[in-house]
DNA sequence: CACTTATTGTAATAAATAATACAAAAGTTG
DNA sequence: CAACTTTTGTATTATTTATTACAATAAGTG
């Protein structure tokens, strides 16, 4: 064996991961992600290949770490109406307090240069899917505690939610008005039944 | 005066607004520009300065003649729920039969490289704010003619469809299940007392 | 302590980008 | 038809981009 990394790993994805959220996967150069990452134009090719090849450890970064709080909201004990508040709640607390980091990395890469690389596309469609099948979960479980009523249809309130919240990290890049934001939601999830 | 322009106008225009819609602002490069709009880099830097006026100049173009079906549909005589129907049937028709045209310009350009530009973000912005007054617009027409009840809350439920609008246009990229996608915006549109 | 091997910074490369300079060509008007 | 002015294509520039080559450096291991 030869000598160990200088730099701190996991200090280093997560910094480029925040980056690639910020300001999405092509603008993100890879000048701002080592400098980022405090790391030199050797090591990062070294270690990690090429900017791609470091894109697809943040996106698995991002889904396992840095949006555990959420999925955990969704899984708890609480009464499903109070799961999916959690939720959201956790969603509005990321947008008014990130330091430019906008809505959600996977959201985000639902962009022309992300799904034109298939098996990039693969990675972020598994994800968005993800999302759903825990929403879709959390609903049935309510349904199960008759928190729900029998024939509430999870799947399609699922897919209809899925939708909404990206139009919300959408919407969420041109306002700060983030009371009216929480104000449709709250009736987009009264209207949904939740 | 002296000899006059070579190529047609509005086609160039159309062609231009066509492939910004497609690609996005920052993609779509000004040789591709060129080439689609039958043009030479001298007549193109002569006649619309820069990428950025000939952006300027396509918004408005999308805003006032490639989205008027859409706008007409709101404001025709049926009755309201009709003329919501009506409207995304012109979206979804737009989404299926394009050839690579990718949901609504407006949309699509709220991205880091317009919003950066305050000029841009502000034209945008606009064109999103009237998207939302015209459903307004439409959903007061229909508690008048008692339609909807008299306590429909025209702003919020707008205010919500114009985020579920901009979540379909983001969905729309990753899939082509495009009768999933009817399926669920007409619980939507159902769940909205619509 | 020296040897091995990975790490690291500097310099260089190659491709794509928006924009400019300028001279040749072409149409309109008197 | 000739003067005038705009249009147009070519060549050039300046900038940004991701990536590679390579030599110097530093840390473990025997």
């Amino acid at each position: 064996m030869a000598r160990t990394k200088d730099f701190d790993t996991e200090k280093a994805i997560k910094a480029a991961t925040k980056l690639f959220w910020k300001q999405g996967y092509k603008k993100a150069s890879v000048q701002a992600l080592m400098k980022t990452m405090n790391i030199g134009e050797g090591s990062f090719y070294n270690t990690y290949k090429s900017k791609r090849d470091l894109f697809i450890i943040c996106l698995d970064y991002y889904g396992s770490v840095l949006t555990k709080d959420r999925y955990d909201a969704l899984a708890s004990d609480k009464p499903v109406k109070e799961r999916i508040r959690d939720y959201f709640e956790i969603i509005f607390d990321n947008l008014i307090s990130s330091q430019g980091v906008q809505g959600c990395l996977v959201s985000n890469s639902l962009s022309y240069e992300v799904l034109k690389d298939k098996a990039l596309k693969e990675i972020v469609l598994k994800e968005t899917d993800k999302f759903r099948d825990f929403l879709i979960e959390s609903f049935d479980k309510g349904i199960l505690n008759k928190e729900l009523p029998h024939n509430f249809n999870s799947k399609v309130v699922a897919s209809s939610l899925v939708t909404y919240v990206h139009g919300i990290f959408k919407v969420a890049t041109t306002t700060s008005n983030f009371s009216e934001l929480r104000e449709q939601t709250d009736f987009t999830l009264r209207s949904f039944g939740l």
